[in-house]
DNA sequence: GAGATTGCTAACCACACGAC
DNA sequence: GTCGTGTGGTTAGCAATCTC
């Protein structure tokens, strides 16, 4: 798959603290702006998000269906905000450029053209931003399945296994519970030091990471989040966070063995940093 | 073969807005 | 008020392929 030809981005943490401020900035905080730019670039997104890889002209035709002239007016339009423009000498940016959409290979029927996709930060900015629904994001597990295969490969399963807890992933969108999962207030769950080990092991990728790695690493916050519980006073709840995380890995092997070399990691990471206190001789 | 379609690049002009 | 910048609307043109 040839994805994000020049395109750079980094880790969770970069998305919290630059990217998703510096699209909000520059392409607005809600579906409710009233500057037409954010509109625009909005649309493209929305368009690129339920229906997967196009060209633009593809996009176009989704936007206006039955009208061609309309069509190629779009086309053109919808381009100079994808590549950015260049005018009066002077070279503007397009969301390619911050990342927020990336080049996923070529059509060759024709005159050679480029085929565009959201990124994963793209993604994320979707749901963030654009108010979507439970549907909505149905389509957007089915049409990006392949870039984030451990969550959108098995979102139906995930779906019926969670009772819809999948859409929780609209809470890390925000930039919510990835560096504070401090409030976990049950202290024999193991959520804060798994998402903490989260960043470690990603740290190294704040200015650049690869697609590949940033689904991996999205993954784990996905999983890792079920644990957090949200009914800690509910006497009727009939499962620990822990157990049910545990029934829905145990169902699938390939999920199931990934995860839990993640933990055991997690474990002798811990275990060794612990050790290098006790031998520093401070104690 | 002619015209239509599709993809891409660039330019012109107008307007809005902030900085000075 | 002037200037620079960002953006929208529009047009022109080139090239390859498809359709009739």
């Amino acid at each position: 798959m040839d994805v994000g030809q020049g395109t750079h981005y980094g880790n969770l943490l970069s998305y919290k603290y630059y990217m998703r401020p510096t699209a909000q900035k520059m392409y607005g905080h809600s579906p409710n702006t009233k500057i037409k730019h954010h509109e625009n670039v909005q649309k493209i997104l929305q368009i690129l998000a339920l229906n997967g890889t196009c060209t633009t002209w593809e996009m176009a035709k989704i936007r206006f269906p039955n009208d061609n002239d309309k069509v190629r007016t779009k086309e053109k339009e919808f381009r100079r905000l994808l590549v950015g423009r260049i005018d009066r000498g002077k070279h503007s940016s397009g969301m390619l450029e911050l990342g927020l959409v990336v080049k996923d290979g070529k059509v060759y029927r024709h005159p050679v053209s480029d085929k565009y996709r959201l990124s994963l930060h793209g993604i994320l900015y979707c749901l963030d931003v654009l108010n979507l629904n439970k549907n909505d994001i149905d389509k957007i597990s089915e049409k990006y399945a392949d870039v984030l295969p451990k969550v959108f490969g098995k979102w139906d399963y995930l779906k019926s296994a969670t009772e819809d807890q999948v859409y929780t992933i609209q809470i890390l969108a925000r930039g919510l519970l990835l560096d504070n999962p401090e409030i976990v207030k049950n202290k024999t769950n193991p959520m804060y030091e798994l998402m903490s080990f989260i960043h470690t092991k990603f740290r190294k990728n704040f200015e650049s990471i690869s697609e590949r790695d940033l689904a991996e690493q999205i993954s784990l916050w996905f999983y890792t989040y079920l644990l957090y519980d949200t009914e800690l006073k509910s006497k009727a709840r009939s499962l620990t966070s822990v157990k049910k995380l545990q029934r829905i890995l145990d169902q699938d092997d390939s999920l199931s063995r990934w995860y839990l070399k993640f933990v055991k990691d997690a474990d002798r990471y811990y275990a060794k940093r612990a050790d290098t206190i006790k031998k520093s001789g401070l104690l």
